[in-house]
RNA sequence: GGGUGAUUAGCUCAGUUGGUUAGAGCAUCUCGUUUACACCGAGAGGGUCAGGGGUUCGAAUCCCUUAUCACCCACCA
């Protein structure tokens, strides 16, 4: 039934009703058939939707709707990132807990608060619970927020087929993360190690280098003295001279003539007292400071470097809290007095510590000259904001070529296999894998997470042997070895020497979001089948989408698990998405307080608005926010729906009631004009681009062509074949066929419904509601490219119809007439060709300008068409 | 310091392997229209393609160079 006004309004709640009820998107799993898979990006559910996310999970949409068109069976299922310190500390506000491992594990658990802000609770204020149960309330927390991401997502229209879900934290998700954990550590690919590294003091975690930041950071140096055995004295400069009593050697360039001769010959630090050698390495820089540095346990990576090539003694004073941390028993490389000193150091922060040694420097006259100020690049975990210390502690590592060439070689050989669009993307994954420098560390000292499914053998004299670890069978799996116990110990063994004691750590949110296509192909959870046909179906996938910002983690780290588990790619494509900027063209973010929430736009454009908006910018181009280009969407949608009414309405009834289907079959018979299969045959040639563009993920492109086909379709072909539709004559013209009219407007309006239904998803589907009962997202009937009326006629007809419609109309406006003036005559100038060319579509040219006389032609040698004079009628 | 991308009309952006007079939308101005669409239509004005140099019959497009912007990597002495 046609609708008495044509509206985009309040069209959205029913159609996403219709979409739900008849399962629109099903993935269908039976069904054989070219498969389209997508690995979504599961958003993070603690943080709020911001436009941003309309923008790149649209573009995704737009390619998931294109597919099905073109007959694949899309596989586009939707997941939740909960895992990692964000919920962690979301989830800790909200109830008002605090996670601690040597809780045990309560049923029925209820928290003390429920959506309070726990920062205004006092430490003692948190109730402190398990692994377990805090895993719990952040699934139960997650479930909530996914409520509004999930009703945010159906409301833009994304294609996705919601049966198939998953949380990063969900039981799926830790069996798999768990599984191929087992399975790298049983290929040597996963390993523990104690060594030096990055540690964030406020997070009490170690922290891997894909998620350090460089920011600058206020420092001063300070020129410190020390003394050679013949009484003179090197100036070494630091920023650090707290670290002073961790020094273990001076160190300069092998090349560097100032300090040759003291190579091999040691100094002596002043107030600690240390004698400490002065050693030559490469790593050393002859234009920084003096030259020569100060290498401590451990200032910085340089300083680890050093340790590890030049083999020097560890003397750590600074510990994991960031303080000093000196007792009785340590520290004995220090004698005497200067022992009395730093021991009264024990506990202070690197700040304060700094400005005691600093005054006894003076004391001692070994600092020289002024204290001068500097800004420095210094390493910081991502989300922390204190400057990361280098401390030693046990860490699981899964390997990455960081220390390895020929893996390194293998890896930049996937990411050349690698569809990156755009291209150049390419180039950053390279820089990340060619720039890696360590293994991946994995492990964190955090509680939220997927825990390591392992425990360790206390031996009888109480020593925990880290060296074989307990496994549990991968069948077992999801195990949590705080609460579980290994094969053959029950719970009373646990931490006592004979015993046993549980891995304590978590892996990092990245070790689980890297298996998001392991996760997403796996389908026993929602069919209670095995795993290996799907999976073998679905994987490799097609298409990751994601944002740039992230390749260096998600993207890198999701192609080396598929390399070690699967010895493949996980996805075909990698669709790389631009950011959204604000008006001064700034990052938007969270933290910058600039950013716009989506839903009133929703509210106020309409989905398809904000969808245009999204999928007017390419691939990989950073976008300004515009409303604007909402309106103009919005525009576009009302457009549509209009000219489909207009269409419609001038079918004969059967027509209608045959439906689209049928409809398509029967017009191109009725179709006899040639102006009508001229634009017809320029319709296929969209068609054919748009498809194209599409194919090679230019979804920008394939909206462009198809719009500006749109509007000329509306403003010449429309109008040029109104009044010959109606069946309306003029005088002294003769009206071509009514029925080819009809008909050709039928096809196109079909044909461009397809064409633009990716883009708006609502207004197509309600136009085709009218007169359809199934879905247009569905639909079959461009699973080809359509091949146009009649091959005879191409689309030269109709652009030149359109250039002479554009000619008449200028001189009608440029002469302030009504486009609705009758004209007597009008001469042309133009070729011979043309005018034979524009024999068929004289009629309908005469009646669309309104030309009651007729159109004469003065043959012309150029090609240029020209509009020599004109006569109004009486 | 190394790298990537960008710079085209007042604004947002197209411009396919080099090929007539560089395009679109918004905004501006003019005019028109109410039986598909006033959430409308027709039309006009507006550009030294960031600057400089080169290759070529011909450059927005290829090369070199400079500048500006954004981002990535490295940089704790």
């Amino acid at each position: 039934m046609l609708p008495e006004k044509a509206t985009v309004d309040g069209i959205e709640q029913p159609i996403l009703e219709r979409w739900s009820a008849d399962d629109v998107y099903a993935y269908k799993r039976e069904v054989s058939g070219e498969i389209y898979s997508i690995d979504t990006p599961p958003p993070t559910v603690s943080g709020s939707l911001h436009v941003g996310h309309i923008f790149s999970y649209t573009h995704t949409d737009l390619i998931a709707r294109y597919k099905r068109l073109r007959g694949f069976n899309v596989f586009y299922p939707m997941g939740f990132d909960d895992n990692g310190l964000p919920t962690e500390r979301r989830v800790q506000n909200y109830y008002g807990v605090r996670p601690d491992i040597t809780k045990s594990y309560i049923s029925n658990y209820k928290p003390p608060f429920t959506g309070t802000d726990g920062k205004n609770l006092k430490a003692n204020e948190y109730d402190s619970i398990s692994r377990a149960n805090f895993i719990e309330l952040c699934e139960k927390l997650s479930k909530e927020d996914e409520a509004q991401f999930k009703e945010l997502w159906m409301r833009l229209g994304l294609s996705v087929d919601w049966k198939y879900t998953y949380q990063t934290i969900d039981k799926r998700s830790r069996r798999i993360a768990q599984k191929m954990f087992l399975r790298h550590l049983s290929a040597g690919l996963a390993y523990q190690m104690e060594s030096p590294g990055l540690w964030d003091v406020s997070f009490q975690t170690a922290v891997a280098q894909a998620e350090l930041e460089a920011r600058e950071y206020p420092g001063f140096y300070h020129s410190v003295a020390f003394t050679s055995t013949d009484g003179s004295t090197v100036e070494i400069e630091t920023t650090r001279p707290e670290l002073l009593a961790s020094c273990v050697a001076l160190i300069a360039h092998p090349d560097d003539e100032r300090y040759q001769k003291l190579f091999g010959t040691t100094v002596t630090s002043p107030i600690f007292g240390v004698e400490v050698p002065i050693l030559a390495h490469e790593a050393a820089q002859m234009d920084k400071g003096a030259g020569i540095a100060m290498c401590c346990t451990f200032g910085d990576l340089t300083d680890v470097q050093w340790w590890r090539d030049l083999k020097l003694p560890t003397r750590s004073v600074i510990g994991r809290s960031g303080r000093i941390e000196v007792d009785e028993n340590s520290a004995a490389w220090i004698t005497g007095d200067a022992r009395n000193f730093l021991l009264k150091l024990n506990g202070k922060t690197a700040f304060s510590a700094r400005s005691m040694i600093v005054e006894e420097l003076k004391a001692v006259g070994a600092l020289r000259g002024e204290i001068v100020p500097t800004k420095r690049m210094t390493n910081f975990y991502e989300k922390g904001d204190k400057p990361l210390e280098i401390v030693t502690s046990r860490q699981w590592y899964i390997k990455n070529g960081g220390n390895n060439d020929e893996l390194r070689k293998e890896l930049v050989k996937r990411g050349e296999e690698l569809n990156f669009v755009p291209s150049f993307m390419r180039t950053r994954y390279d820089n990340w894998v060619l720039g890696l420098s360590s293994d991946w560390l994995v492990s964190r000292q955090r509680f939220f997470g997927v825990a390591f499914p392992l425990w360790y053998r206390i031996r009888k004299d109480g020593v925990i042997d880290y060296d074989k670890p307990l496994v549990p069978d991968e069948n077992a799996l999801p195990i949590d070895p705080l609460i579980d116990t290994p094969a053959g110990m029950d719970e009373s063994m646990r931490d006592i020497p004979g015993g046993f004691t549980a891995e304590k750590d978590v892996m990092d949110t990245w070790a689980t979001s890297s298996l998001t296509p392991h996760i997403a192909c796996g389908f026993e959870e929602h069919t209670g089948q095995t795993t290996h046909a799907d999976f073998e179906q679905l994987f490799p996938m097609s298409l990751r989408p994601q944002g740039q910002d992230i390749i260096r983690t998600w993207l890198f780290s999701t192609v080396l698990r598929a390399h070690h588990e699967n010895n493949s790619l996980p996805w075909k494509n990698a669709a790389i998405s631009g950011w959204i900027l604000d008006p001064d063209r700034k990052k938007m973010s969270k933290s910058k307080g600039n950013v716009v929430t989506p839903m009133h736009l929703l509210e106020i454009y309409g989905s398809d608005a904000l969808r245009y908006w999204a999928a007017s910018a390419r691939l990989g181009v950073d976008s300004a926010f515009d409303e604007g280009q909402m309106k103009i969407g919005r525009r576009l949608a009302m457009k549509f729906v209009n000219l489909a009414k207009f269409v419609l309405s001038m079918q004969p009834t059967h027509v209608l009631e045959q439906g689209a289907q049928e409809a398509f079959k029967n017009a191109f018979s009725g179709i006899t004009e040639v102006v009508d299969k001229s634009m017809l045959a320029n319709l296929c040639e969209v068609q054919r681009n748009a498809f194209e563009a599409f194919d090679n993920y230019n979804h920008a492109h394939a909206l462009e062509i198809t719009e500006s086909f749109f509007w000329s379709f509306c403003d010449d072909f429309v109008e040029l074949v109104k009044k010959r539709a109606y069946g309306e004559q003029q005088e002294n013209v003769q009206t071509g066929s009514s029925i080819s009219a009809e008909n050709a407007l039928l096809v196109a309006l079909i044909l461009q419904s397809h064409l633009l239904a990716p883009f708006i998803p609502f207004a197509t589907e309600e136009a085709w509601s009218w007169w359809n009962t199934g879905s247009i997202h569905i639909s079959t009937m461009i699973h080809k490219p359509t091949a146009q009326p009649d091959a005879s006629v191409d689309g030269e007809l109709f652009k030149l119809v359109s250039l002479v419609l554009q000619l008449v109309r200028r001189i009608k406006s440029e002469q302030k007439l009504s486009m609705k003036t009758p004209l007597k005559t009008v001469r042309l100038s133009i070729s011979s060709k043309n005018i034979e060319l524009l024999k068929p579509a004289l009629n309908d040219l005469c009646m669309a300008l309104n030309v009651v006389g007729k159109l004469e032609f003065v043959e012309s040698t150029s090609s240029e068409i020209e509009v020599l004079d004109f006569e109004l009628a009486q």
